[in-house]
DNA sequence: CTAATATTCTTTAGATAATTAGATTATTTA
DNA sequence: TAAATAATCTAATTATCTAAAGAATATTAG
């Protein structure tokens, strides 16, 4: 005998599992570099600050709401998503937060400092222009994230070998950097860098989990 | 001197606070109701099943993560979904946890047992029946709910008064009842009530907001 | 089989949240 | 202006979460 207040009781118990598990700062970091592929802990942990045992944990969290699978290989564990769904649902919630929260708006006011570097195209222009050679799509992640998913046209220029590289692009083409998202900082540098190299670049604010998102298609 | 990594947990941890409202079960319950149009508190917690001391404690921090406004008439407060984007992430969230977490489907075949009971139509189709008048489409949520949104072709017949007013269905005509959505009961009750009654009846398992994110229309 | 590496498990302290009851504020009605 | 109503605020208790540190486990290399 399960009362109608009981049923409902566990039905938002439930939902509320998977609430709970974006409602910590560190989780939705790790949430957010998984949309960029699979990664290790050790990887997840440097990249989001934290100590590897409160990676562990938190990553944790994510395995029992179900958001994220494991997959052993040799002495590494190498976590992903367990499908497009949760990036959709990061990338919603992300756009919620940032549509209402004004301290949300005025800290990504740092992220993107200056207007005139944020790249004005929509997704399938920027395709088309990029697929004609009018500009250079640079991505300028590490390359393991690029080799798991990139945008179409897009080549691999990792951030820290930018400096390096920078006669590998095309002279007197627009460049456009992107990197994981609006929340990560590696495009801005990467314009910040190519500026005083004398490149007209350009940031794009999307990273794969956006693009993909937006219905538009990736290349690996 | 703000740091990178500063930079990076302000934005997550804004983030966060739209996922930490969304964390917790008498929160969701709150957001489904207010999905259904504005309601005062004394309503939000007798549906909730909570005392009134607790939804405003509950309503309070829905606001601090913006998610909800309030308006105040006479001596009653009214809440509201300051947009349909909270409705989409509600709606979104919930999707998302059913398509993972088995104890979630479990408890939901409690509320949908009988899955010919279940409407096959997809919207577009359910639209164009209803419009030919194919069939009946009844909203079975309280009146002042159906008098904020609903769907359209479908007439206001309250779970609670369904039973004195069969008369008023067309005879011999297939009717599909809905509600608040999956978790709400209204629809199933009035399932099993029509069929006691001999009237061939399914149910539409979206309610206005699923309606809505589909990008489907509604009506007022 | 042993040592080294990568990760998880366990425990703990401090911080934060949920819930309840009592006091308080705002609004309407008499 | 006083009483009644609706909701919020404050304070207290209990429960839960975060983060860190030490112990334990699984896998590979020697």
């Amino acid at each position: 005998m399960t009362s109608a207040r009981e049923i409902k009781d566990t039905l938002y118990q439930q939902v509320a599992r998977v609430g709970k598990a974006l409602s910590s700062p560190k989780r939705l970091e790790l949430v957010e570099l998984l949309c960029q592929g699979e990664m290790h802990v050790e990887q997840l942990a440097t990249e989001a600050g934290i100590s590897l045992k409160l990676a562990s944990a938190h990553l944790k969290e994510l395995r029992l709401a179900q958001l994220v699978a494991l997959r052993r290989d040799g002495r590494r564990v190498f976590y992903s998503l367990v499908d497009d769904q949760v990036a959709d649902l990061w990338v919603a919630l992300r756009a919620c937060a940032e549509n209402r929260l004004l301290e949300l708006r005025s800290a990504l006011g740092e992220v993107v400092s200056h207007p005139h570097e944020l790249s004005p195209l929509n997704g399938k222009s920027l395709l088309n222009q990029a697929r004609r050679g009018e500009l250079t799509v640079i991505d300028v992640r590490p390359a393991n994230e690029y080799a798991q998913a990139h945008l179409p046209y897009a080549r691999s220029m990792p951030l820290a070998e930018l400096k390096q590289r920078l006669d590998e692009l095309p002279p007197d083409r627009p460049v456009v950097a992107y990197c994981r998202g609006p929340f990560c900082l590696l495009a801005k540098d990467a314009v910040t860098l190519l500026a005083q190299a004398g490149v007209n670049a350009t940031r794009l604010e999307d990273g794969v989990a956006e693009w993909r998102a937006r219905g538009l298609p990736l290349a690996q």
